[in-house]
DNA sequence: CATGAATGAGGGTTCATTCAT
DNA sequence: TATGAATGAACCCTCATTCAT
């Protein structure tokens, strides 16, 4: 899987050949596909694993957070972009190649990746709900959250200057000035 | 060009077949051999025009838009929002694909893509100078900034309720926000 | 033709492509089609003019030589040795591109061809006959006559230091000696 | 290799088609992708095989001979005669298509290819510098004997009348003739 | 658990040729 | 005379996959 991840990624799925998987992993052809039943197998692995993973972590972190939205929507941000960088190779691939999953299990890893995006959406309508959050826009504001997150993996270098601590500060900052965020009694 | 479009899009560069493109162009394989020495052709020449084009939308927008960094800001963010929706598909292609770009072609167009976002990085920079932008984190903004405007290719289905002159308005509005922006006199 | 002539030359017959002739000879493909009605055509045109004009070379020749043997076979070596250096390409192009020469054209053009190394058989059977040549082995001697003069295609430089002139010289007495010539009253 | 020899050698290099070397091997298409890794893989594998077997022949018929160089011409010619015959068709293609090798081949393989030449020159030139051989034009002697080699995988018949043994001596009597051997104590 | 050998389908591309203009 | 446009066949090669061992 550590073969298929880099293959993957440097190349993309459709370009990248099994034998070039194979051949980076130290196996014989033949030995990669006793343990992968084929292409389509090991991506579906890679991104299952990387989802459930990134899901994990989203909710421990959601759990440890309270009802608070501030403090959940903290959690959230913080969660992912932390899964962005740490597990940067993987993110990409989650982020480019799930168009390339076959619709059996295409259908199925949607419909769960999905299921982040509408909790984060929930933590935002608590918060405009009950006064915490000003944004006259929800929904975009959400998905703005998402992708600024998600483009970390693009770009982010982890030799450069930003440590991740740092990234996160930043990444949280703007998400609460996203949503408006009033502290309590500042309204 | 368009039936390219329409099956790089649909299937990505390197599951996308000569033939398909050729059927779908209605012309035989040779005959679009003719026009276009191949697929990497193809390719450049779709997000060549792409880029052009988006260029050319953000500097006739930003020439009129003034001197005043708010006012630039709008002007960026909507001529990038109603470039994103005007060309879906090509946007999404510019995202997607410019990584199958061969490497002669790909250092010159990344080079002259990346203009736009260093542009964007000096409004919001000129706005922070002046006192009109508060944001504490300008390069993050910036990312943020480009990453919402370029996910609308995703997502938005010209079908839907919202309409393009809504969205410009929310992706200005977000944009404002995140760079913090303080009307004068209001410090 | 000269645009084919050295085409072929270069590439071989089979890998020339006809547009490479088409662009060499200034031609638009069409335009080249207008003139040759393809590419076998091409072929038989440069082989028939070759063959013509050194057929035509060794009969002047011989025909100035009158009947003695020795006289004959000097006038027939010195017509191929200027013959392959005159028209080196078209020599190395008969050698190399007979055989893709299509059935209909190449029976006829290979009984025309193989004339000329009968000639030269009658002219040291001749010889022996009058015993002027005192070669055992007429038959080989006249593949070796032919071969080596053939083979000056291959490597002559015309800008090196051996002039035709002197090339002539050498292969003339080569040829004699191959044949075991004996001055009259030398025996 | 075989296969490829006989379709190579019927067809020439760039008019025979891989499918029909497979076929002609009772093979798939990938299946000989498997043994040799492309058209010119196979040319390179004939040519340096011919050659090696070639160059071996000769270095062991020289070993053979000793330091006389009526002697070591006679076991060139007589080696290379043999050769001609016992591997025709590989001779052939040697001859033919040696020029369809790729640059990178090409330059090694002529390099060793032309150390053989310059074997027969030095075997001549010693001849001449003991009085042993009289020619005047010891380079054109050595181009004619490799020329009269050569050409004998062209026209030679194993079905024919001329058995190889006899071809040798005639062709030895030849060269021996041909640098005006005099026997010592003859001058 | 691992391999070498084999396969058929399909990939991008080139080519000689034709035809309407 | 000359051309641009178009075609279908063939080309070399790569691929994911399978199977006997």
């Amino acid at each position: 899987m550590r073969a298929a991840r880099d293959v993957f990624a440097e190349r993309g799925y459709h370009a990248a050949s099994i034998r070039d998987i194979a051949r980076e992993a130290g196996l014989s052809l033949s030995a990669l596909y006793y343990y992968y039943s084929g292409k389509q197998a090991l991506l579906v692995a890679l991104l299952e694993d990387t989802l459930a993973d990134y899901q994990n972590s989203c909710e421990v972190a959601l759990a440890a957070a309270g009802d608070d939205p501030a403090a959940r929507l903290n959690a959230f941000v913080r969660a992912t972009v932390e899964y962005r960088v740490r597990r940067q190779v993987d993110s990409l691939l989650a982020l480019r190649e799930t168009r390339n999953l076959e619709p059996d299990q295409l259908e199925g890893f949607v419909q769960r990746r999905d299921a982040l995006p509408g909790l984060l959406q929930e933590i935002i309508e608590d918060g405009v709900a009950c006064g915490l959050f000003a944004t006259p826009y929800p929904d975009e504001a959400q998905r703005t959250v998402l992708a600024m997150c998600n483009a970390i993996a693009q770009w982010y270098q982890p030799s450069g200057d930003l440590t991740v601590t740092d990234l996160v500060d930043r990444y949280v900052h703007l998400s609460l000035t996203l949503v408006e965020y009033r502290l309590p009694g500042d309204r």
